[in-house]
This record gives C-alpha cells, structure tokens and sequence, in this order.
DNA sequence: TTCCTGACTTGGAGCGTTCCAATTCAGGGT
DNA sequence: ACCCTGAATTGGAACGCTCCAAGTCAGGAA
C-alpha cells in the first residue's frame, strides 16, 4: 500500500519547527503560539499525518484504551451492555479494543492480547474465567467484572442486578396474577441462573406455594428452554405459568407451549429474565425481568475510570435492581377446571 | 498497579543473556540454542513477561492486527458475519480490533483509530460511509467491505449476496406455492434493501404477475416491518404473502399479522431475508432468503489477508448464492373466496 | 545599555521491541 | 598449529512518539 507514512518529523519539516513542537501543537498545548500552531496544523492536513497510536503508547507510557471481554455477540444482552461501556468509554476520550470468545481458553488468549496491548483496564462482561485467573489480571489491571458477583477481590470491581430479589419479583408478580403451579426452568450451571433458581425457590416458599416448587433442568439458550418446557407441560398437573432462567430460553418455552397446542398467555404464561430488546420484539412481546443493562455497562466503565484516573482504591460492588417488564406472555390463570 | 513491568531486558538479565536473544528465543526462533532457551522461556515465566504489543507493533513496523468496523452489534446478521471473521483473523495468528457506530461521524472516527494503530486491514461490515471515503481509507490499508457491493475501487474487496436474485428466489417459492398476491415490504433507501426490491419487482414481472407488484415503504427493522404490514394487510384484496426486506422487520410484519387478527401462515405467508439465527428460533419459525453470513466474513477476512501477504493486487468482489430456508412462516394460499 | 522575565521553542534521551551486521567460538579439515 | 565454517550470540541502530531540561529571544525594567 502507501509507502512510508508521513511521521512527526516529516510535518516538522514542513511547517518549519522542531518535532517536539508539532507534537506540542497536535496535542493541544497552550503553550503553543497561534501561528505555530496554524502552520503545524496546516501541514499535518497536507501530508495527511496520522499518528502512530503504537509510539505514542509507547512513548507516554499509557494507550488510552480499555479491554471488552463478551461472552457471545450473539445474544442481545451483550449487545446492550456494551452500548453503555462504549459510550462511557468515548465519554472519556478512550479507545475500545472488543474481544470475544465462548470458550475459557480462547477468553485467557483474547484477554492476553489485550494486556500486551497495554489496556489500562478491562471490562468482563459474563465471563467464563476462574476465580483465580480473574484475580491474577486483577494484579495487572483494573477489572470490572458485569452480570456477575460471585468473584471479589482487590481490584475487582462488580455491576450485576441481584438475581434472586429478581426471582422473587417475577414469583410475586405471576402470584399476584393469580398463579399457584410457577414451575422454573433452570439455566445449568452458571451462577447467575444458580441464583436466579434459589430466588424462585425462597419466593415460592414465601407466598406459600412450597409444595408447587418444580424446577426443570435447562439451559440459557432457544433448545434448553424448548426442552425443559416441554417436559414442564407434559406433567400433570400442568403448571399454569413458566419462570425462564433467561429471556433466550424464555423464548424456546413460548415455542414449547405452542407445539403443545397450548395458547401464550391463555394456557400457560410466561415470564422471563433480562430484558432484552429481543423480547420486546413484537412478535414474541415477552414479559420479563428487566436488568438496566446498558447503564450496568456504563456504571462498570465509569468505575474502572475512577481506579485509571486514582479517584478511588477499593473495589466496588454495585447491585442495581431489576424490575418486572409486562408484555403479552403473561395473564391470569384459565378458571381452575377439574384438572 | 503493578509497578513497572518487566521488559524483555530483566528476562535477559535473569537468563544470563542478551535481549536480543531474548527477542528471537520468545519468537521461536531455531536458530537458539536449546539450553538457551529453556533458562530463557523459564525467566521469562518466572517474571510474568508479557511482550508490549506497542514496542513490537512499532520496531517490526507491523501491528499484526486488522480491524473491523460493524454497524450495529444488536442485528444478529453482523455477529454471524463476525463469527466468520474472528475466525479467520485468529487462524492467521492476528488479532482483531472491533468497532461499531450507527452514525456515519462515529463510523469515520472509531476507523481513524483504527488506522492509528496501524490495523493492517479493514473489514466494513455494513458501514454506512460514502464512496469517497471508503475509497480514501483504500488508499491507506486493504479494504474488504461485507454485504455491500456498491462501492469498489482499487483497494476495495467485497463480498455480499446477489440480493436481486435472493429477492427472485423468494417470489418464485412463494409464487410456487399458489401465491399470486405478494406484496413487498421494502427497507428504506440502504443500498441492499433496493436491490431486493428491485428484485422482488422483476421476479414479479417475470412471473406474469406485474399487475400485483405492490411495494410498502418500510425500513430494516421491527417497527418498520410492523408498520408497512399493517397497512398491506389492511388494503384489499389483501395480500397473501409477504416478502419482507429482512428478517427483523419481517418479525414486526408478522406481528402485524397477528394484531390483524390474521394467522401465519394460514392466512398470510411471510417470508424474510438473511437467514439469522433469530428467525430459527423455534418460536418464530421464519422462512427466508438465507445468506451465507459467516462464510461472508471468513472470505473478507481471508481475501484481505491475501492483500496484506501480498499474494493477490487486483480487487476481488464475490458474490454467494443465497437460499430459500422454508421454515414455518409459509405455505400455500387459502383456497380462494369472494374476496 | 544590561539584565531579567516570560513566552516559545528545541534537542536529546528514552519507551520496549525488532532487525541487522558483526562477533565469538568450537570443531573439522589441512 | 592454522584457517575456515557455521552455529550461536551480541550490541546498537532504528521505529515514531513524549517528556524534560535547557535554549532563544523580544521587550520591559533598571
């Protein structure tokens, strides 16, 4: 391409000062005397100098950037908690270096690249990692860690909605509707759906309905939903209402009940959990357990600021509450027939 | 946090060699002495040596990276499209910096960034920037934009789908179901979205069926979908079938269907276009022009690669054929009534 | 005039690597 | 014993920038 792009010292040369003013002048200084300035930026247009981010972030000993680990641009949830970390970033003049990957061992070769890129620090956003090794890059950077609280620790930020009060509002409110068989469909193994299930089973045991508790085995994805609500419907008695560990398997559910001739929301209602902008599609018009997502991502961004800039020591951990989101999955029980 | 680093110089000291053998032993070079590197590789363990990407971006004159700019990470059509580039990128040993921005002035500046880092390689997953632009960023890296074909030029790759034929395509499954009555729900004036509709119109004509060309103006998402469906389906003779400019709004047109009282595909066949994981989510069940998206983005990667390795001068453009992938959103017609 | 001051400007020393030419050194051939 | 070779290793010069101590220079005070 472009032979050899023009440098610092090319633009010197042609405005006619020393290299150390042209970098004086392009980094705003006041110092600068305005036709210096003019001349110097007259010329960086001319030859179309670009600095070189690699020597600057060499030279100052800082890239001005942070690290974004996702767990999988797929799901939507991500989408919208990386729109706040963006814009946060950008608020802050930074740049953003977006990494992704599913599995552990491709998380710790992204989040190495990111390092020896020099981040000044790093966003996890429903990561897969071990407590140790969120701990080791804790040494070497500030980390804020979204959607999960199960790892602390000295700079170890975290931002989540707490799960189980969320359980329990979405339990409250299908009571509230009139439902007494709310069956959950897990979410496996993560530890959010880990709290999520405990906070539907504290919740059915607060309204009374200790008896009612049923949990099927899932997953967060369309097929585990489908599968767990399946089965979930098949029993007898039918449970009138379906809590989902996630908004994605919310939607496997819904599509469970439909193969099931059952209608959405007069046979079986269903509620879900996240929030997402997937489920306000209006075809699916999914009522769920909303977590403020993008501001969750703005709040980790901001805080991981505070520690780059030295406004504060101690880790952080923040829990901002979820809410119940009514859409068009969700009704009142069909009247109690001879079951 | 962790003061100072240790630099390729503490490895050499604590290995009891010179950095510059450090430098070829971390690189794998054969020409090092085997014991050499062994007490090498153990120093630099030992410290917890990471390599400054910036210092080695900067002395080799290469930053080993290529950078992506995708328009809106919400759409599950790019991180299809992203899965193939990840790929790709990873397999050649590069790393990727990702970018998103909606607004053409976010667009132009977060790929500024991207070229002061000195990306060796752009991939433009639907940007939305003008002809000179693109061809002005040319000039300076190899280009490879992802399911426009609009804009080419020395410099420029692409790879996209023919959606004309696409477009085709749906209207002669449709019009091989029994249906004549086939309205277009178009997407606005992105460069794609006139190219299936100028598709849809010919395929039409193509058909015998120009007396029924009917075209709604709507946009690429669900609200534009819902929108212009609603008013197709209000019209009469109502149509039969929808050929939706994607499959976001043609999630909203079949909202629409619903909240008209009207049931897909009993009594309005729908049909999108790009073949996302979201339309194969079991409750939606959408029929649609699929494209090939992460293949999309492995071969952008991949034929950008083949610039930067200087195997290939000349620009390339592909294009993929697309399919029909009937789903639950079509079937034949209702038997004809006194309309 | 001389000195001082403050506003500008400058050269040079890094930052942590890579790359290259040059050096060392052991062993084999003579 | 001597030269040559090739394998292994090395020092130093970049790379393009920032930062700092030091320099220049006009104009005002003495």
């Amino acid at each position: 391409m472009s032979v050899a792009r023009p440098t610092i010292h090319d633009v010197a040369a042609r405005a006619g000062v020393s290299k150390s003013l042209v970098s004086l002048a392009l980094r705003g200084s006041p110092a600068v005397a305005d036709a210096s300035r003019t001349a110097i930026l007259a010329a960086a247009a001319e030859l179309g100098y670009r600095p070189n981010a690699a020597a600057r972030s060499l030279a100052a000993r800082s890239s001005r950037t942070v690290g974004v680990l996702v767990l999988d641009l797929h799901n939507p949830v991500f989408a919208e908690v990386l729109d706040g970390v963006l814009a946060e970033v950008r608020a802050h003049g930074y740049s953003t270096m977006v990494v992704t990957g599913l599995d552990p061992a491709i998380q710790t070769s992204e989040i190495d690249k990111l390092l020896e890129f020099q981040v000044e620090g790093l966003v996890l956003v429903s990561h897969r990692l071990a407590a140790a090794a969120v701990r080791a890059i804790a040494t070497e950077t500030p980390v804020a860690v979204v959607t999960r609280g199960d790892i602390t620790g000295p700079g170890i930020d975290t931002v989540r909605n707490d799960d189980r009060l969320g359980a329990h509002l979405a339990v409250e409110y299908l009571v509230g509707l009139g439902h007494r068989r709310i069956a959950h469909i897990g979410g496996g193994d993560d530890p959010v759906a880990a709290d999520r299930e405990l906070g539907y089973r504290q919740a059915m045991v607060a309204a009374g309905l200790a008896q009612q508790v049923r949990v099927l085995p899932g997953s967060l994805d369309d097929a585990g939903g489908h599968g767990a609500a399946t089965l979930a419907l098949a029993s007898r008695p039918r449970p009138t209402a379906l809590f989902v560990a996630n908004d994605f398997a919310a939607m496997g559910a819904m599509a469970a009940a439909v193969d099931a001739g059952l209608r959405v929301p007069r046979d079986v209602s269903v509620v879900g959990y996240d929030g997402t902008q997937l489920g306000a599609l209006r075809s699916i018009g999914l009522t769920s357990i909303a977590q403020p997502l993008t501001e969750m991502g703005r709040l980790a961004a901001e805080g991981l600021f505070a520690r780059i800039e030295g406004r504060r020591r101690r880790a952080q951990n923040l829990v901002l509450p979820a809410e119940v989101v009514v859409r068009s999955s969700t009704a009142p029980p069909a009247p109690a027939r001879t079951e």
